[in-house]
DNA sequence: TTTTGAGTTGTTCGA
DNA sequence: GTCGAACAACTCAAA
């Protein structure tokens, strides 16, 4: 009997999913299993975590989805390590198809589960689903991976064509699922974790989530361009927490962009470029999690202040802009791309505070953390990522506030003590006068400004030159 | 090997 | 208020 096994990660959709279509493709009987990792799920320390139950919404669905197929879906709790070889020999499955991780953890473990298949005759077959090109695909002339963003996007549109943003024609074949023994799931409480307020923020988990949302973005996708820095508007795709967990298909939505004419599709699609050009550099360079992508900028000591890093995570930096970003983070598990920047900036050059640090916290709150963008946007940040060019990159947090949230439309809603401040000084409220305050107390309504920026701005050159 | 052009998302200063 | 130049000078990628 020809029997493999599809291991479902962070690709919880059937359609256009290369895992499962592999699988079908080889085998007659194909078993489709999911793993709440407990290696993952018993480090995390808050037990009331979205992005927890966005997978297990995720899962209850894909579940209902295979056994509408007439095929089922295996659901374990435990550690992968010891669950899947087992699993696969109960079953009897020669060949487990699962999608590739870039993540040094996740590498580091399935080369442990691979080990332990072969070890029983069978095998781990991993397959690019995650992104368009991988880590070797796209190369310099000299076969070295690019460091820099521009020829890399060169090079990669150069790349593309109807092979790479083909669809697995997974539809065809899913009369080779077998069903699984109907078991209950585990409740996300079985697990210790809580429900959260997932669904009132208007996050819709699974395939048929992910596929809402995208309708929904690709009438917005013209006006991309022009409005995706203003967080009061409503510009992004939002879909960044579905390709997190595979709730779509990259190939899709990329395919959607590139064959869709005009300036808010390519600009997208370069969003779309930058997430495999982070996991490129993830995939080849896993030291970076933790150390400067330039060696030179490794050995820098930040001087980390008392009590900045914990202002600045509490919303209470006295920077309108930057509070309102942190609050909509701690709020809603999601911040808006521009306010990542002024937020990461502000945390590492106007607060001196080591960009570790900030990345650590979003990786506790944010409902689309990934790991590869996380850091590659964070020592972007903080300048000593993949391009060296640190004195451009210092925000000034107020003119990046009159700029992106002119009227400050975005500050009132997550700062709502400020709304009765005027226009003219929402960006900046220290700077009324006190019988101007009366509409809110600097000091006691809202703390005033932590640093100066001015002053901030010139130790951080100072860092930087040595 | 050497040379050349370019580098996501800016800010400040002085006219 | 608006405009252009300076910022500081390095690394990458391709010719």
């Amino acid at each position: 009997m020809n029997t493999a096994m599809v291991w479902f990660r962070r690709d919880l959709r059937i359609h256009d999913n290369a895992a499962l279509w592999h699988a079908l493709k080889a085998a007659r009987r194909v078993h489709c299993v999911f793993v709440f990792d407990s290696d993952i799920l018993d480090a995390l320390p808050d037990k009331t975590d979205r992005r927890v139950e966005f997978i297990h919404a995720s899962v209850g669905a894909l579940r209902r989805t295979l056994e509408s197929r007439g095929g089922g879906l295996h659901i374990l709790a435990g550690s992968p390590r010891h669950l899947i070889p087992e699993l696969a020999a109960e079953l009897g499955a020669m060949t487990v198809y699962a999608a590739r991780d870039y993540e040094p953890a996740a590498v580091e473990r399935d080369a442990w589960v691979a080990e332990r298949l072969t070890k029983a005759g069978r095998r781990l077959e991993l397959v690019k689903d995650q992104v368009i090109f991988e880590a070797d695909e796209i190369l310099t002339a000299a076969g070295t991976p690019y460091h820099v963003f521009s020829p890399f996007k060169r090079a990669w549109l150069a790349k593309l064509d109807a092979f790479h943003l083909g669809t697995y024609p997974v539809e065809d074949l899913l009369g080779n699922l077998a069903p699984a023994a109907p078991r209950r799931m585990p409740a996300l409480a079985d697990m210790g974790f809580r429900s959260t307020d997932l669904i009132e923020l208007g996050v819709q988990p699974g395939e048929a989530g992910g596929r809402a949302r995208w309708e929904e973005f690709r009438e917005r996708i013209d006006r991309y361009r022009e409005t995706r820095d203003f967080p009061a508007v409503n510009a992004p795709s939002r879909l960044s927490v579905h390709l997190r967990f595979g709730t779509l298909s990259i190939r899709e939505l990329a395919r959607f962009a590139h064959e869709h004419a005009g300036e808010g599709a390519d600009t997208w699609l370069s969003e779309l470029i930058w997430r495999d050009f982070y996991q490129m550099l993830l995939a080849r360079y896993p030291h970076i999690t933790r150390h400067a992508f330039q060696s030179r900028f490794d050995a820098l000591v930040w001087p980390n202040p008392p009590d900045h890093y914990q202002a600045w995570c509490e919303a209470r930096t006295g920077y309108p802009i930057v509070d309102a970003a942190m609050r909509q983070l701690n709020q809603t598990g999601y911040m808006h791309n521009r306010l990542r920047m002024i937020a990461a900036s502000f945390l590492v050059k106007d607060l001196h505070v080591d960009w570790r640090q900030g990345e650590r916290y979003f990786a506790q709150k944010l409902l689309d953390y990934d790991l590869a963008a996380n850091v590659g946007g964070w020592q972007w940040s903080a300048g000593v990522g993949t391009d060296a060019q640190p004195w451009f990159r210092i925000f000034n947090p107020v003119t990046q506030s009159e700029k992106f949230d002119p009227s400050g439309s975005f500050i009132r809603h997550f700062l709502p003590e400020l709304a009765a401040v005027p226009d003219k000084f929402i960006h900046a409220p220290w700077k009324m006068t006190p019988t101007q305050r009366l509409a809110c107390c600097i000091g006691s309504d809202y703390p005033p400004p932590l640093v100066d920026h001015t002053r901030a701005r010139a130790t951080t050159l100072a860092l930087f030159r040595g």
